[in-house]
DNA sequence: CGGTGTCATGACATCGATGTCATAAGAGGT
DNA sequence: ACCTCTTATGACATCGATGTCATGACACCG
């Protein structure tokens, strides 16, 4: 490869002449300008980060870790599509800094943390950004000290800086949402029990009914995602049995996430309640694969992962420029309520105990 | 940040012995190796990547081309994922090597690809693995003269090496299950006219259906693929209303994409046809997210995109290491027949034409 | 006991770009 | 004509690691 001598020498001037020409910073003659252009173009040559990272201890590198790549395996369950959409969202805000981002896979295992970190540090990134899979606490201790840092989808104790979604805000938002249409006997298939996502999402499905004056029935809740594994349709369909097995069944059933929501659709199509005519379901992500090919489309709450992955990296940014001092609380990032086809008002005088319910055929 | 003439100093020896140590290419005596190994430890000394890739022109770096992130709001739409799986392949099979992937992403603009290019150039990367969203012919040439490159899910006219997926062999695999479980009239809803795929995997079908000494019909094969937007799903009903409407319906349907099926499901459920008693259906790229939640489970046809990825880094880094002369003909990579429950042997005597066609209220 | 290796170590140059300082050639003011 | 100032350029050292070569200390052999 050419370096800037092979390139001074073609053009007949001293490298760091060449040097300036590169850099602009100094002023060179039009003629002597032109001359050097020329012979780079000759030479095809394309100065060396490294020798520059070197010179000027400044990388331009930004590492950010995640499983992302790794768990695409799972994307296919939506596992893994958050990570994704946080690292397009830094990906974009990166790139038009100027800096390069080196993206670094876990392989789903924590404890290979360190070696990326150290292997970001031989590469002296100017910041590392960590994107956890899921809203989650985060119980490891990053190393790499003095690197400026920033968490997303997860929070620690120690006071690092940290980027989450605002699960409460989402799920209270879309509950007021299907409040708004007329309903007031509303189920919610939840996520997992002990899930950050699921503990502030049901706080935020309180509040709104508790706004409306609307009690609060635990007989309505139930956990039901066990990650697309076998038992979660069966799972799901006796916790439908029993929502509709009383005499004031829901009209609308809130889901912990789109993929849920495809299920209910599903078990609710083979006994022969109609959706949403009958039932509106709702859904949480916006996985627009799901939410826009189900028929009816599914209303749901946008996850907002590319905005937390581009609100992390303006933080880190900010971070390096000045170092601010960060905020101490997590930044909550807010998203959307969908509104698509699976949510209308309730039918009048409906009491969703149409169908045998004992009537299991379909499992 | 410590250096080597740190370590060395703070452990009393020469710089060039730290480098031993690190390297461990020349013998050095136990107590200096703990010497130095103390020194290194309390300053928290990380060697400069930089100044090794200078020192040796070896960056150990392996670019990556990529839309699969900023595709990523499409992987909701399923059209990102691939890309994103054959990332996950390659990272694999690079990262054993030791070398460390730069994946930068085109935001979905080709222009931007000199670009890229060129900042892999500053980082002085040993290759480039160029990742296309869905099997292509590749029209623009690749910057980067003399960098050994090999292309994924694409392939050029001037024989740089490439890996694709075996359109041909999937769909003919797959077909050939269908024809196994006993069906006769298999219809088909092909991809978008005009792609690789569709051609490859429409050879594939007439292929098995020729074996098997089935006449092949034109009618039962319709391009309905529109890439979820919102025509899709009339197109896919007016497809099936024309196979159901003659006097000998098909008893299978295969469709393009996993999408599609999911979309056939639900006409078909609306219309009050069963899956899989009345009618098979069977997708292809073995989406997770819909072809193991869907129910019943979809029996659909692998795109081994994972595979791709690590078999297209296995070919850059031999190209590397031994400056091996690629193979002329683009690397075929088959996935393998997912058999679930949506394909079972058709009812005898069954007819297909059981419900009022024109009933369309669910539109 | 001197010759010949081997082991352990250090001095120095080098990779490619750039910051610092020096210098030569004009431009402009008095 | 002389001094100062700007413009345009180059020489040289430097960033951190490592390859090359040199050297001192032993060990072993005849």
């Amino acid at each position: 490869m050419a370096t800037i001598y092979d390139v001074a020498k073609h053009a007949g001037v001293s490298p760091k002449t060449v040097s300036r020409v590169l850099n602009k910073d100094a002023p060179v003659s039009a003629k002597t300008r032109e001359a050097v252009a020329a012979a780079m173009d000759a030479l095809g040559y394309v100065p060396s980060h490294a020798a520059r990272t070197m010179k000027s201890s400044k990388s331009g590198l930004i590492g950010l870790i995640t499983g992302a790549i790794s768990n695409a395996d799972e994307i296919s369950t939506a596992a893994g599509l958050p990570e994704l959409l946080i690292v397009q969202g830094a990906q974009k805000v990166i790139e038009r800094s100027n800096k390069t981002l080196l993206i670094s896979d876990t392989g789903g295992r924590l404890d290979r943390v360190p070696d990326l970190v150290r292997t970001f540090q031989e590469h002296r990134v100017e910041g590392i950004l960590y994107v956890a899979d899921f809203h989650k606490p985060l119980d490891l201790t990053l190393p790499g000290r003095g690197i400026p840092k920033v968490l997303v989808n997860c929070y620690d104790q120690s006071g690092t800086p940290a980027v989450v979604p605002d699960d409460e805000g989402g799920q209270y938002a879309l509950t007021k949402s299907v409040i708004e249409k007329g309903h007031r006997r509303i189920a919610y298939l939840t996520l997992a029990k002990g899930q950050e996502a699921t503990k502030l999402r049901v706080a935020g499905f309180r509040r709104a009914l508790g706004e409306a004056g609307i009690e609060f029935d635990p007989a309505l809740v139930q956990a039901t995602d066990l990650f697309g594994t076998p038992g979660e349709r069966q799972l799901i369909w006796d916790a439908l049995d029993k929502f509709f097995d009383g005499d004031d069944p829901p009209t609308a059933i809130c889901c912990g996430n789109d993929r849920l929501a495809m299920a209910v659709y599903s078990i609710l199509r083979g006994r022969g309640i109609e959706v949403p005519q009958e039932v509106s379901v709702v859904g949480y992500d916006d996985h627009r694969l799901i939410s826009e090919t189900l028929y009816p489309p599914l209303t749901t709450a946008e996850l907002p992962y590319s905005a937390m992955g581009a609100r992390a990296a303006e933080t880190l940014l900010d971070l390096l420029a000045e170092g601010d001092t960060a905020p101490a609380e997590a930044i909550r990032v807010g998203g959307q309520v969908k509104h698509r086809g699976s949510l209308v008002a309730p039918r009048p005088g409906h009491t969703g105990n149409i169908v045998d319910l004992k009537g299991r055929n379909e499992i």
